[in-house]
DNA sequence: CCGCTGACTCGCG
DNA sequence: ACGCGAGCCAGCG
């Protein structure tokens, strides 16, 4: 693959997450093995994200807003349309998502809290 | 080519 | 639960 075309491969699959859901950079960086790119390489897509690409929908490890540290008015519009698409975010922090909700698994994955949620 | 930075993660205290 | 440091590796000056 061309170097031109790495991003792409990235870009392709952000827009291919359905409104309302998440992933994350790490997952991201799994699922588009043909980019090899690391989870942090991932971010660095997103600088260059093209307009029609939900950028929103990228969140960290465990629903963790990392553009919050570098740029809280990115990370209040992030929250923000996030909160238009009806993602949840965890009671009383705005900083992360509710993933057990709103993450998004492409078919075959399987969720682990689905076998972790009866807790108590 | 070299060194620093960063829209990340994970592990340890 | 939370802060901090190390590892990673592609951009950028």
């Amino acid at each position: 693959m061309d170097d031109t075309d790495r991003y792409a491969y990235v870009f392709d699959f952000v827009r291919s997450v359905p409104v309302g859901k998440v992933v994350t950079y790490g997952q991201i960086a799994d699922e588009v093995y043909a980019a090899r790119l690391t989870a942090r390489d991932v971010g660095t897509a997103m600088r260059f994200a093209p307009r029609d690409v939900p950028w929103q929908r990228v969140v960290g490890a465990k629903g963790y807003l990392p553009i919050a540290k570098r740029s809280p008015e990115l990370h209040l519009q992030q929250r923000r349309l996030l909160e238009q698409e009806g993602v949840a975010f965890l009671a009383g922090d705005t900083y992360r998502v509710d993933m057990r909700l709103s993450q998004w698994l492409p078919e075959g994955q399987s969720q682990g809290s689905l076998f972790d949620e009866g807790t108590t």
